[in-house]
RNA sequence: GGGGGUGUAGCUCAGUUGGUUAGAGCGCUGGCCUGUCACGCCAGAGGCCGCGGGUUCGAGUCCCGUCACUCCCGCCA
């Protein structure tokens, strides 16, 4: 493991880490405990790697030296706890395991105890041969702990953290605890609900963030708050969502959009370092509008290019129906260049799928050969419309384009898909430093296509920039941010609204009448009533940040126990059926009765 | 809610056109082995082919349903 060796007080059971068994301990004896690693049984002679928190060291049982533990060694088992006193000798130069951090040394066994034993585990601690199904490491996830591999991704979660509270700490923040145990306000998810016995029919919510908490606090004068915060959303999952994760809230009082970035970028300029990565600072900021229409995405991937073209201008009074429509009922058509590219007919069909699955009505592929498309559309489209549309995307010969038309943001954002999709299938990022970006200057509100209603973009405590005219909602900007790492989002905030006036007018906007906003968030307009001080911050997801400094697709491999796809956890059976008592005690009948599980 | 993938021994997987007694590697158990380190050699045990129904003389294989895991879309202020 990378991290140093904890202070060890020697004990009955060890002074000595298995790791720490190296050449200034030669000759001395030593008591080391742990886990039984791997046992090689020559009869006369029996090898055992001993695993701890810190590693592994080879035990050597020899009749000559280990006396009556000698036999015990044939005994051990996979997972065996075992703690053993011996001498730690340097190995002969032939027998030297030059890939085991103590390798050189191993320990002569002189006397051994066996404090715990195991079943045989239902798979290896440490397989080599092949990866474990996810179902059953979680099943077992005591066991798929033990890897190393996820010791060092737990270990450094934690040290993440810990430069998190170090950096705010240092910085003048408090961290401060909120309940979990709160109101229901049903904007954004779905709440999970907690019934109170005390108050029959009524229900706690747990929080999805500590958004509420955060801003009162502010009024509370803290002025600098922190909190590594358990949040929680009952939506369907995702390899990067979990029902319960984790976020490092923050908020900060007397300052703006500027002020905040500043501070988040010095913190992660020190994690970041702290962490080891190389990432390129200062953090360049893209407007959302930008983001949107050169990456499809308000989260773009900024380490490599192959950026959406719009070629509506090009293809206008093009006689080709499926772009000339759209054109003409106001729609776009997009493209990207994706290099030069040789793909077997099939490939380039599943593209066509992939991106019917994004929502494409359709996708068109093309090939620059000659200076014109190569492309089963080719012969709808004129030689000039052909050299412009390569043009507008530098094409070169042998290149392949993909386009899509349809309304600006859904043509955009489906190439933005596939530019995603594709960049490791096509191994589109070059070699270099992590790329993370500010998106700025966020819309205040989306339109519901359907209904016409307006929705937060952010959410509705987000403060509009300048003036806001409650007319016009469409053109209000949001003094909103989110950091991208990579194309993934990792942190987004905004600064508050600190004004009773203001927050009902996007309440307003939002559909929620003052009579309403009263009933749900009268607190927090009542709190604004006092004194609360212009207040911005921002939340960044840990897990989703643990993950990719690990290395993993999934946030469930930097989490000690998650929740399935279907947000069940294998190892205890939850969510389980509660018996009737229960449910009386609260007040619920069940309107289903579960089945009853194992 | 929708779509894709997977489900066969403890684990990872193979299993042909529907055809005899369902296989491999690892692991496990027993035996042998004094320098191994993914030890080696010999022998052995181990199966509700996810579950239910159907087609068929015959189903791991085909059909219908269902469950679980997984990825994606919707959803995630």
């Amino acid at each position: 493991m990378s991290e140093d060796a904890p202070f060890l007080k020697p004990n009955e059971y060890r002074d000595t880490w298995c790791g720490q068994v190296l050449g200034d301990r030669v000759g001395e004896e030593v008591v080391v405990s742990g886990w039984v690693h791997r046992r090689r049984d020559h009869g006369g002679l029996v090898f055992i790697d001993l695993r701890d928190r810190t590693g592994m060291v080879q035990l050597v049982f020899n009749p000559d030296e280990s006396g009556g533990s000698f036999d015990l060694g044939h005994t051990l088992r996979p997972e065996f706890v075992v703690s053993a006193r011996g001498r730690v000798v340097a190995r002969d130069p032939g027998t030297v395991n030059p890939e085991m951090a103590t390798g050189e040394y191993e320990i002569h066994v002189e006397a051994a105890e066996i404090l715990a034993e195991s079943d045989t585990p239902p798979f290896e601690i440490e397989g080599f041969r092949s990866e474990v199904g996810e179902e059953v490491r979680l099943r077992h996830r005591y066991l798929d702990l033990r890897r190393p591999r996820m010791q060092e991704a737990i270990a450094l979660r934690h040290r993440l953290v810990t430069e998190m509270r170090s950096f705010l700490d240092r910085s003048g923040f408090l961290e401060i605890e909120t309940p979990v145990l709160t109101r229901s306000t049903p904007e954004g998810a779905r709440d999970f609900l907690v019934p109170s016995r005390q108050h029959r029919g009524s229900f706690f919510a747990l929080p999805q963030s500590p958004q509420l908490f955060k801003q009162l606090l502010m009024v509370s004068g803290f002025e600098r708050y922190f909190q590594v915060a358990r949040c929680f959303r009952d939506e369907d999952l995702r390899a990067d969502r979990q029902p319960d994760f984790t976020q490092l809230d923050l908020e900060m009082s007397f300052v703006g959009v500027e002020d905040v970035i500043e501070l988040n970028e010095r913190l992660m300029a020190y994690l970041l370092g702290q962490m080891g990565v190389d990432a390129a600072t200062p953090f360049p900021r893209i407007s959302w509008d930008e983001a949107m229409v050169r990456f499809g995405t308000d989260r773009p991937d900024m380490r490599f290019g192959h950026e959406v073209v719009d070629l509506t201008e090009v293809l206008r009074g093009t006689e080709f129906k499926a772009f000339g429509g759209v054109i003409e009922s106001g729609g776009a058509v997009c493209g990207i260049n994706f290099g030069e590219r040789d793909l077997p007919r099939a490939q380039l069909d599943g593209l066509i799928e992939e991106a019917r699955e994004l929502g494409a009505k359709g996708l068109v592929w093309a090939f620059c050969e000659d200076g014109g498309w190569r492309a089963p559309i080719a012969k709808f489209l004129s030689a000039e419309e052909q050299t412009g549309l390569n043009e507008a995307l530098g094409a070169e010969e042998g290149d392949l384009m993909l386009v899509a038309a349809d309304e600006h943001h859904v043509a955009a954002g489906i190439l933005g898909g596939l530019r995603t999709r594709l960049a490791e299938r096509w191994d589109l990022i070059p070699e270099g430093p992590d790329r993370l970006v500010w998106v700025v200057d966020w819309p205040m509100f989306e339109q519901d296509p359907d209904t016409g209603d307006w929705n937060a973009l952010h959410h509705p405590f987000t403060a509009p920039d300048g003036e806001f005219d409650p007319a016009d909602p469409g053109s209000a900007k949001a003094q909103a941010y989110d950091l991208v790492w990579n194309g993934v989002e990792l942190g987004g905030g905004s600064i508050r609204i600190n004004r009773p006036d203001v927050q009902r007018q996007v309440f307003r906007t939002l559909g929620i009448e003052d009579e309403e906003a009263e009933e749900r968030f009268g607190f927090l307009l009542e709190a604004l009533r006092y004194g609360a001080p212009p207040h911005g911050g921002i939340a960044y997801g840990i897990d989703r940040f643990a993950a990719l400094l690990a290395g993993f697709d999934s946030i469930r491999d930097v989490i000690a126990f998650p929740k399935t796809a279907s947000g069940s956890d294998p190892l205890t059976g939850a969510p389980s059926p509660v018996d009737d008592h229960q449910l009386r005690e609260v007040g619920l009948t069940s309107r289903k009765q579960a089945p009853k599980s194992s």
